[in-house]
DNA sequence: TCAAAAGTGTTCACCGTACACCCATGT
DNA sequence: ACATGGGTGTACGGTGAACACTTTTGA
């Protein structure tokens, strides 16, 4: 068959603390009032990573984009009340220092308390939600949530807004360290008007995902 | 855009210690020749998965799946020299057990050593592995492998079939045990000709997909 | 009685968590 | 001095791998 085919992207970020998803209210029907995913039409002569990344472009600068992949292909027929339309969706990511400059109609709601939702957009959210918790905890994906440089206490913050549970900024720093994924930058941060010890600037090595805990278990004999 | 879309399928099976891919070869252009992985066109009422499974009917009783869930889908407007196709993969698997009937032209070729390939095919292939791979080290996903009831001498083979690696029985008994995924059935096979203490035999507990090792790391605080 | 295969016990290294304690800074 | 927040040391529980040892069978 010949079927309409659109990208889509859960863009997350952390901001205030939370994790936030970016979505854009429809003015039009269906679903006009709802909030959506960015994305739209796949056009003939580009792939759907290309596509993704040209419309995400409308919505925010693209070079904020610390990460980008595919998520999962929805394709219900009913999906879509008015036609037939499969979509591709992506997991993008954008590090905490950045406010993107957004139109009118777009900005950034908590991931975890979603506006009323257009077609099956709010379990796209939540399979990306889902994405970024599992590979927080065995590859680098840090990196893309993180500031270029941040203190023990600014990660660990941002690891409990995307894991939704608390994490300890003293383990979380021995885990990554261990692991390769961050190193110190030698550079500290001045204590604050209350005092105490100034913190430490850490960075990660890496800005490409890297898997950092494959196979704990069932891995190869040393032999 | 209007787009030709398909659903492929890499299925996947151990036999005779190895981990085979079901394959059929093309008796015409483009790819005469080479070997493609089961699958076809998507119909206008049906989704991804109904569809997928509609067509591996055709090749194998749909019925001696195991398991399928969606891979990835590919975009790129090339890997099709004849015509725009995006191309939804899926992994299935087949218990070790059976032989399903497959047409002429079909057949089953180990993974690890593929003939000349279609279009993007061999690369899906190894996604599938890589997934089936994962998967294995953090969920239940031996069942889908594994016939109703083994002995850990036979799942162990399994297992290395698909990892690529040694598996030892008497470590995988007791991490599955463990884990829940595995009980003892009471009964035993008695052995061969050669002596040996019979085997007790094994069963999977449950046949759905369920994550037996959620977060080894960065897991919630117990707190 | 011996070989073969299954199953058990034990040791070891490693990892992540928890928590007590020490360090550096501002007031 | 003392409060405050960052950083270190350490102990604990859990897990998987390795391997020696025991059990159960056939010949």
């Amino acid at each position: 068959m010949l079927s309409a085919h659109e990208a889509l992207a859960v863009v997350l970020q952390i901001r205030g603390g939370e994790l936030c998803v970016l979505l854009w209210r429809r003015a039009l029907p269906p679903c006009e009032g709802e909030w959506a995913l960015p994305g739209g039409r796949l056009r003939a002569d580009e792939s759907l990573g290309a596509s993704i990344r040209r419309q995400l472009a409308q919505k925010v600068d693209v070079r904020d984009l610390s990460h980008l992949e595919q998520l999962e292909t929805r394709s219900d027929p009913e999906r879509d009340p008015q036609r037939r339309t499969l979509a591709t969706a992506y997991l993008g990511l954008v590090p905490a220092h950045i406010d993107p400059v957004v139109p009118d109609d777009t900005g950034w709601h908590p991931a975890a308390d979603l506006p009323p939702m257009a077609f099956d957009h709010a379990s796209i959210v939540r399979s990306g939600r889902r994405r970024l918790r599992s590979k927080l905890s065995y590859t680098n994906l840090g990196f893309a949530l993180a500031p270029p440089e941040f203190t023990m206490s600014e990660l660990s913050a941002h690891y409990r807004a995307a894991l939704g549970h608390d994490v300890a900024a003293t383990n979380l720093r021995r885990v990554l360290l261990r692991r390769g994924q961050i190193e110190e930058t030698g550079r500290s941060v001045p204590s604050g008007r209350s005092g105490g010890r100034p913190a430490a600037l850490f960075r990660f090595r890496a800005r490409e995902l890297e898997v950092t805990d494959a196979f704990a278990v069932l891995r190869p004999p040393v032999g």
